[in-house]
RNA sequence: CGGGGCGUGGCGCAGUCCGGUAGCGCGCAUGGUUUGGGACCAUGAUGUCGGAGGUUCAAAUCCUCUCGCCCCGACCA
């Protein structure tokens, strides 16, 4: 390809409103233009990377036996009806009518549509198993947009669900999908950390997300490197204490006057102690229902958590008059000394507490020297609040570490959720109607290409991995006369000739310009010819990933680059 | 949704406090000199100053409303 010929806006400055380094480069090197927020346009060069990194998925779910599909990007209201999740799904769902009226949903996932396709194609357990995809649009109203095409609101994935026959028919599945992911992204460039996730919204039991570590991640890893657990804050769990926390000796219960102090913060700086000292007891209502967490007043409920052991589909805080209601006293004094009917969890932790310090259900009381099995009874005990950084790794206990990560992958069994929901049936060997098992797997294509990004670039532009870089070759000629442009346009064709996708810079402008844009676009190899060839037929052959610029002439130019390039894919 | 910030040629910005000819750098066009790390000279084009309304002899600048964009936070009693 001629650059003169080709359009690649590249821009010496940093756009005003990028702030992560993937936005800011792939902005430069003229990959995508901002819409507006939360919507990009991909340029000419932003699509090759695109569909490079789609055909290695395709290659891969091909390997893996899965088949590519294309479903509408709005999916009937009916169907998110039967699954019920036209009420579950909230309003980052974009919900639009036809001018008839009939309702949709501009897709933000496509289990229903795949399910409601499948219903009608499988029939028999011979059909079985299968594994659906697509490359695909995705809508989701985010809260906040943002980090270019890392969060937008419509942003590329590809998306596959499997149907088994059985339990184990799905384990084979999800390993499938396990080792193609793993491809995939080793192809892409790609460091993942694969770490245990909740299952959310979607419905499922087991579950894996693909994570690339990196500041501007928005989900928290929790990292053992003493077993290698790994999970996401949502889902980790850790070690308590293996006994009483201080051991004080329990001392009797006794009410503390604590005129407006409701806050831990508060609370703090009235007892002047830890905040660990505290019980905190927060009251939500699980789909329309009262239940009290309680747990120690350092730590964080971890609402998921919460919400799978209520096994509620809705949770939230409940409102002030809720809990004036429901505890006798305003917010801010609540507490597990009590007699209410609502169902009530403890952390693991609450056992080992000794005279903590809790609400006494009366404004502006508080209890202190409360204990456990003394001044309340722990029916109801789970892990409800999120591992931090230093915690206990849950299997062997060494302490563990937190970073930050991008989710570029996700799979999960689904479960009978969709399939009983929406009534999809085979016949079984023998000849009895059984429900298909699912499975979900997922990869955010365009935020896959900007953690390649994040991942690998330097001072001055982009590093593309060999395999989703959109070009082999950046081919610079910098000739003075018309003899030594057709010398360098002769190489050109060579290149290409010899196989190489080249992008050919045959701009009149001044060789630093040149230079600049190669760096920037992260192109792996760089091909010059000027002086030196005009003078001894050496042409210049430089990595995009480092080391000392080589020459070679004509005879060997191809051979050199090749080698250039399968070294950089061995590196990864 | 709460807090903060910003909207001025394609891009990055100054000018706004204190009303009075709309400016700078990059980019773009033409001609010339250059050509191995973002060259130089000359000439030139490009602006509803986000939008609407108001104040004023006069508004990018002051007032009111509105739209868009960016950042931080979002229920932890």
């Amino acid at each position: 390809m001629r650059m003169t010929r080709y359009i690649l806006p590249t821009m010496k400055e940093d756009p005003s409103d990028a702030v992560v380094v993937s936005h800011r480069l792939m902005t430069r090197a003229g990959l995508i233009r901002k819409e507006s927020a939360g919507m990009y346009v991909y340029l000419p060069l932003g699509v090759k990377v695109l569909l490079k990194i789609i055909g290695i998925i395709r290659e891969e779910m091909e390997r893996a036996g899965a088949l590519e599909f294309l479903m509408p990007e709005l999916t009937s209201a009916d169907l998110w009806k039967e699954s019920g999740r036209w009420n579950t799904m909230g309003p980052e769902m974009f919900r639009i009518k036809d001018r008839n009226g009939m309702e949709y949903s501009l897709a933000p996932t496509h289990e229903e549509a795949f399910t409601a396709v499948l219903r009608q194609i499988l029939s028999s357990y011979r059909d079985l198993p299968v594994n659906a995809y697509q490359i695909n649009t995705k809508f989701r109203d985010e809260v906040r947009p943002r980090y270019g095409v890392i969060r937008s609101k419509e942003f590329i994935m590809k998306d596959a669900y499997s149907f088994d026959l059985d339990e184990k028919g799905l384990e084979e599945s999800y390993q499938g999908m396990r080792t193609a992911y793993r491809r995939i992204f080793e192809r892409c460039g790609l460091e993942t950390i694969p770490v245990q996730a909740d299952t959310g919204s979607m419905g499922g039991s087991n579950s894996e997300e693909f994570m690339v570590a990196s500041d501007v991640g928005e989900e928290v890893l929790l990292l053992c490197d003493g077993c290698g657990y790994r999970a996401n804050r949502e889902k980790a769990a850790y070690g308590r204490g293996a006994g009483p926390r201080e051991k004080d000796a329990p001392e009797g219960l006794a009410s503390v006057d604590t005129p407006g102090v409701r806050t831990i913060d508060d609370l703090t700086a009235f007892f002047s102690c830890g905040a660990g000292r505290f019980l905190k007891s927060i009251i939500y209502m699980a789909d329309g229902k009262p239940a009290m967490a309680v747990v120690p007043g350092d730590r964080e409920i971890n609402e998921v958590k919460l919400k799978n052991i209520l096994g509620a589909v809705e949770l939230g805080l409940a409102t002030d008059e809720d809990i004036l209601k429901l505890t006798g006293a305003p917010t801010g004094f609540a507490g597990p000394v009590n007699d209410f009917k609502m169902r009530t969890i403890f952390d693991l932790s609450v056992k080992d507490t000794v005279n903590a310090i809790t609400g006494a259900n009366k404004k502006d009381l508080h209890y202190t020297g409360v204990n456990p099995g003394r001044d309340f009874i722990i029916k109801d005990e789970a892990d409800i609040t999120s591992a931090m950084e230093g915690d206990r790794c849950p299997s062997c206990s060494t302490p563990m570490y937190e970073r930050k990560g991008i989710e570029v992958g996700h799979i999960f069994k689904l479960g009978y959720k969709y399939t009983r929901s929406m009534g999809v049936t085979v016949l079984d060997r023998d000849g009895k109607e059984t429900v298909p098992i699912m499975g979900c797997y997922g990869i955010g294509v365009n935020r896959t290409m900007a953690a390649v990004v994040e991942q690998h670039n330097d001072a001055r532009g982009i590093i593309w991995p060999v395999e989703v870089a959109p070009f082999h070759i950046y081919f610079i000629g910098i000739a003075k006369t018309e003899a030594e442009t057709a010398a360098v346009d002769e190489i050109y064709g060579f290149l290409k000739e010899s196989g190489f996708d080249v992008l050919y810079d045959d701009r009149r402008v001044s060789p630093g310009v040149k230079f600049a844009d190669a760096d920037l676009t992260g192109i792996p190899v760089r091909v010059v010819a000027g002086k030196n060839y005009f003078a001894s037929g050496e042409i210049e052959v430089k990595s995009r990933m480092g080391g000392e610029p080589c020459t070679a002439k004509k005879e060997v130019l191809a051979e050199q680059i090749r080698a250039i390039l399968a070294a950089a894919k061995v590196k990864k």
